[in-house]
DNA sequence: CTGTATTTGATTGTATACAATTCAATTTTA
DNA sequence: TAAAATTGAATTGTATACAATCAAATACAG
C-alpha cells in the first residue's frame, strides 16, 4: 500500500511540532537562571505587561487550560513571583499578580529573547514570515 | 521598564508553541478512531514507511528520547500495533516493527491527513514556505 | 584478551497538557 | 425569588516530554 501522503517529510503538523519542542527545549539554559520554565515564561511575559490577570483570561492568551495553569500558578507562587488572590466582586474568579520579586525578574529576563533569537538562523524577513504564517494557522484554528 | 521584546506578540516562540499544540490537539477526533494520540501517530508513520526501526533511530527521526518512547511503545505493542524484540546482532538495540493489524491500520489512516489539511486555513504556497522555514529552523538547530 | 569506554534502552523524577468532572459562586429565568 | 443554567477554578486521570541516571552489551585500547 503506497500512501505518500502519510510519508513523515510530507506533514506540516510534524516540523510545527518538532521545532516548537526543539526551541522549547533551547530556551531552558537561559531560563535556569531565572529558576522558570518555558510555561513559567510565557505566563510572566503576560503579567509584566499586564500585572493583573485572572486565570481563564491567562488561558486564552496562552491557549491553556487551567487543569495547567493552577498547578503552575502555584509553583511561581511558591518561588514567590507572584499572588493568588480571589477577587472580592466575584469570588470564582482568581487574580493572579506580580510580587515585586516577580516584577524585577524582568530586568533580568530582558536578555532573553535577544539570547533565544541568535538561536534560530533566520533572517528577519523569514522570521517575520513565519510569525505571520503561524498567526494564520492559528486564526485559523480559532472558531473549529 | 518598558521592554518591548518581551511582549507576548514579539515572540516568534510563542505562536510556534500555541499552533503546535492546537494541531495536535485537533488530531484527536481523527485519531480517536485508530486508537492513536498525536504522538502514536507520527511513530506509526515511521514504521508504515520503514517496516522496522531501533529506539534511537525513532528517536532521531521524531525528536523524541526514550524517555519518552519507551513507555509509548509498550502502549503500542498492548495495542496489538506492533512489535517488540531485542536484535540477535546487538542485544542493547531493541527492533520496533509492525504486527498484521499495525500494518492494516494504515488503511484507515489514509484519510487523516487529508482531513487535517482542511483544518489549517492555509493556502498550498502558504503550507509550502510554512514547511520550509519550519525545517529551515529545525535544521539550524540541528547543531547548538 | 582484559579492563575501560561507549552505546543503547530503561528508569526516575519533574513539569507540562488537556479532557472530563466537580464544586462553588454568580447570573438567568420561569 | 427560588430553581436552573452558566461560569471559573480546581481536581482527576491519562499521556507526553526531557534531564539525569543506570545497567547491560559491545567496542576498543593496550
Amino acid at each position: 500500500m503506497n500512501c505518500p501522503q502519510l510519508k513523515l517529510e510530507n506533514q506540516l503538523c510534524f516540523p510545527l511540532y518538532a521545532a516548537s519542542k526543539e526551541i522549547t527545549r533551547r530556551y531552558a539554559p537561559y531560563l535556569e537562571p531565572l529558576d522558570l520554565t518555558y510555561t513559567q515564561y510565557i505566563v510572566m511575559l503576560v503579567l509584566w505587561e499586564e500585572k493583573k490577570c485572572n486565570v481563564s483570561e491567562l488561558g486564552k492568551k496562552l491557549f491553556l487550560d487551567s487543569g495547567t495553569l493552577t498547578p503552575l500558578l502555584k509553583k511561581l507562587e511558591a518561588k514567590g513571583y507572584i499572588q493568588r488572590t480571589r477577587e472580592q466582586s466575584d469570588e470564582r474568579c482568581l487574580s493572579v499578580s506580580l510580587t515585586a520579586e516577580g516584577e524585577s525578574l524582568k530586568r533580568k529576563a530582558a536578555s532573553v529573547p535577544k539570547s533565544m533569537a541568535s538561536c534560530v538562523n533566520l533572517s528577519e524577513p523569514e522570521a517575520k514570515t513565519l510569525y505571520t504564517l503561524l498567526y494564520k494557522v492559528l486564526d485559523g484554528l480559532e472558531v473549529p
